[in-house]
DNA sequence: TGTTAGCACTCATCAAAGGCGAGTGCTAAC
DNA sequence: GTTAGCACTCGCCTTTGATGAGTGCTAACA
């Protein structure tokens, strides 16, 4: 038995049903409020077949089907082949931010925000990672006697900074011509070409700049391997309007790994450049969201940096809007964070 | 009638079982359990007058009693005067940071977790407001050539940055200067202070010179009103082990009260700087949290500033427990944030 | 006068029973 | 290949009744 255009056409009527009302559904429904032209009883006899071919559940034997992992699979990858996506969005969304808010962080909680608010799902919003940050200025500004505050300005506007020891006897000047110096020489490099030239170079230094150019380094190579990238979350409890989620147990799993942002920050992070990725149920890797479905875009930032947006909601979503808002959605956080560059 | 010794130790005897087990206590429980010496009718009588006192409600009829608010509030107010708080647990709680965490933002996220972790309840920590802290150094990054990062020290260790506009024309070197007389004159003050300051000599400027002083005077002001204290939230779905949040609509309720921090930071901002305050159920003056109780402790940073760490749980909350972990925190929190100073 | 035993009464909770209805699979006719 | 008809299944809801925790009241007792 194989797939036909029609045993599809019935099971996209079910998959979307069932996004409707996350009810099982019956044959009966689909003959009627679909207007497939066909009895209940044929719709049973396909039913049953997709049910064989693995497209469909039955919670109980006389309940109406559910559509498994693998027909929502086939669901999204026809919406992408078909390009669902439109950037007419893209200009409502505009309006949701306002134009002073350029700071890093600012942005991307604002992001998850807006997400959240117009998806009505859980979203996440990760910031770009370093690595291919480019920089473009570095500064050391006294904090005390013995340390100073690394401040980065990179070619995507974003500026991390930490605090190093120094060693005792540099005044704010001499600190300055540090800086002076090391603009000088790492400008325009990437952070991690910076950290090997700052680590080779080091071996000539005198004693006591040794010490804080490595702590340099050190801090570029943090910053540059991106574990810091900033995870933004948005509408957290937006789960809770899902009735698959009326169960507290289940909605404590759940919440419960947004709190751990590591995990998620890894699993965003496994898109890998990708424009979208849809991972459903169990393909998420984690056990409490195998009932959840992640669909993640990225938003580039320069040739060489990409963050990621997503969201997360109960395996039946809205995939066709969802997608396309997180294409809008991307498309602004670029243009936004791309002022910085200039 | 009134409140005498015996109707205490009822009273105390109903608010520990009901703290422990979250269901209705009956007379008999208490004549058991609690070995009063008493029967169960004579606590009933007891129990009448306490409900007619208004220190206990009864859900139905054929049900024990719960401890009203006010019951609370008596028992709390008692525990605060036996200074039921020790300061063993500062200790252990020790252990739990690792001393490279020295950023603002790390340490107040930490301090979240660690605090839901003791507690188990959802905990707040409230970076301390800017309002007095004194300016140690300040200096401009330059960013884009018109723009430059603003980059203050102050004596809490506290770096706040934002971006502002500069005339064109200034190159890294005319900055450093800026900065240089900036600190000079500014140095040693507050930001109220030196905002005042650049306000009124602004005037004197030059064209140029005037717009960028008035957006740093503007920076500080936000700075310094402490609008942006910055919030770290831990454990937000602990709420849900308790039983009292087993229905899900009260959780959402819960939960996105937490995702606009707004009204949590003025919540914990009217702490407005006593050791320890309890607010219990409508107390807290946010609907959603009416049977809630939030439990919130003041440290110290420097003699002028100071932050705010707390706690919300159900209203039967282990105030005793609560009280003396946050008491703990926030000395842990002080000398941690501390050690920028010297 | 305060304390206690006894008793009738209330009412939430739980489990069992039964009706309802949505939905199915199968069969026979078109 | 499609459809109507029908028996059957089974989750869901409501009803019912038993259970038991807990109360208020009264009368007896120290």
């Amino acid at each position: 038995m194989m797939m036909d255009a029609r045993k599809f056409r019935i099971l996209q009527a079910i998959i979307d049903d069932y996004i409707l009302t996350a009810i099982p559904v019956g044959s009966r429904t689909i003959s009627k409020k679909y207007e497939m032209g066909l009895s209940s009883a044929t719709i049973r006899n396909e039913m049953s077949d997709l049910e064989e071919l693995g497209y469909l559940d039955q919670p109980h034997v006389s309940a109406g089907r559910i559509p498994s992992a693998k027909a929502y699979r086939l669901y999204v990858d026809q919406l992408l082949e078909r390009g669902v996506i439109s950037t007419g969005e893209s200009e409502s969304i505009h309006h949701y931010f306002d134009d002073r808010t350029r700071q890093m962080e600012d942005v991307i909680n604002h992001a998850a925000k807006v997400l959240s608010g117009l998806t009505h799902y859980t979203s996440l919003v990760l910031s770009p990672k370093g690595q291919e940050l480019r920089i473009r200025n570095l500064q050391l500004v006294p904090v005390s006697s013995t340390s100073a505050l690394v401040v980065i300005v990179t070619d995507g506007g974003i500026m991390r900074d930490t605090v190093v020891e120094v060693g005792p006897g540099l005044d704010a000047d001499a600190l300055y011509s540090i800086s002076r110096m090391l603009t000088e020489r790492l400008g325009g490099r990437t952070l991690s070409e910076a950290q090997q030239l700052l680590e080779e170079s080091s071996r000539e230094m005198q004693e006591h700049h040794r010490k804080l150019t490595g702590n340099i380094a050190q801090f570029m190579g943090q910053a540059g391997s991106g574990s810091k990238a900033k995870l933004a979350l948005g509408g957290p409890s937006n789960i809770l309007n899902f009735p698959e989620y009326s169960d507290v147990e289940k909605a404590k799993g759940f919440l419960s790994v947004l709190e751990t942002k590591d995990k998620l920050v890894d699993l965003l992070e496994k898109q890998g450049g990708m424009a979208f990725t849809v991972r459903i149920g169990p393909e998420t890797g984690i056990p409490e969201l195998s009932d959840c479905s992640l669909v993640t875009a990225t938003y580039r930032l320069g040739d060489h940096n990409h963050g990621t947006i997503g969201v997360i909601g109960p395996t039946r979503m809205h995939y066709g809007q969802v997608l396309s808002i997180l294409n809008a959605m991307g498309q602004q956080l670029s243009i936004l964070l791309g002022q910085n560059k200039e």
